[in-house]
DNA sequence: TCGATTTGGTTGAGCGTTCAACCAAATCGG
DNA sequence: CCGATTTGGTTGAACGCTCAACCAAATCGA
């Protein structure tokens, strides 16, 4: 027997699809027109520039980023042709491979940070009331448990 | 001046990421599974069944999925191509263009749904109590009006 | 009424993602 | 130890989306 969903949870579920596609479109939009990567990548630099080194395993990179190890490899290739990244041997297994941001990618990160950034305040939290953003973060995290749970 | 997030926003806006990525993700790897389909597709032929005639102007379909005109064209070829879709001219309008549902495309959606609407209420109902969901539909419905509005 | 603009829709190239297949190195199990 | 499995990563084809360019019909405005 099918659990259908009901009218108020139809509506929160388009809701919900409408809303974060939107938003998602929009900076992703933002970030091509102005930095000329999309969002993906941009998370990818992001992660990079936080790690010790500004390295990291290939893996760790694509659990991080929530990608798949294919679409991180190829998306490092594009990366390395944008001189952006840089791939090292990694000492420990090898097997491994590291990626490296380079110093132009590092630049090319802090070009684009305070406009994507400004973009995330603008389109998400200046729409909410500051309970509304506790709230999100609660049900994010529900959700994000739930999902690498099952 | 850039208004950069604090830890909090950080984590909140990781979070809802992290989340409704894999949420998406889930839902279009399950749908493509077990229906063979793509969730943008299942969102059209939604549309297309709850429309008077099973059929719908393109813009207006695509203005109800949420996809540019391109998308929405390059996409009703494809369905059309599966026999899930006709074209017809639009009596009111030279120009326009209709699409409408056919049997064989009623009787696919007809054969996802079940499975579709369980994994929605799996992954994304089921893990939230029912403030949350409350919470949700009217964060989802700020956004959309703030994204839409702006 | 006729040129200019707008609206409705399509097209093709380029890009990013998925999926399945694959290879090599590392680890497990008898 | 050595064969089997697992882990780390890449590859290529197919697919869906974006963007810009485009065409035709409708509407606007002088």
């Amino acid at each position: 027997m099918t659990r259908w969903l009901d009218a108020d949870e139809q509506q929160t579920w388009r809701a919900f699809l409408a809303s974060s596609r939107a938003l998602m479109e929009t900076l992703d939009r933002e970030l091509q027109r102005d930095a000329g990567m999309p969002h993906a990548y941009y998370e990818i630099l992001v992660r990079l520039s936080e790690a010790p080194g500004r390295s990291m395993r290939m893996s760790d990179l694509a659990d991080a980023t929530g990608s798949s190890r294919s679409r991180l490899s190829h998306a490092a290739s594009r990366l390395e042709a944008a001189g952006w990244v840089r791939r090292d041997e990694c000492p420990s297994d090898r097997r491994g491979q590291l990626a490296v941001l380079t110093d132009d990618g590092f630049a090319a990160l802090a070009a684009a940070a305070p406009g994507h950034v400004e973009g995330v305040r603008r389109h998400l939290f200046d729409a909410l009331s500051p309970a509304q953003v506790d709230q999100l973060r609660r049900i994010s995290e529900t959700l994000a448990a739930h999902l690498t749970g099952s």
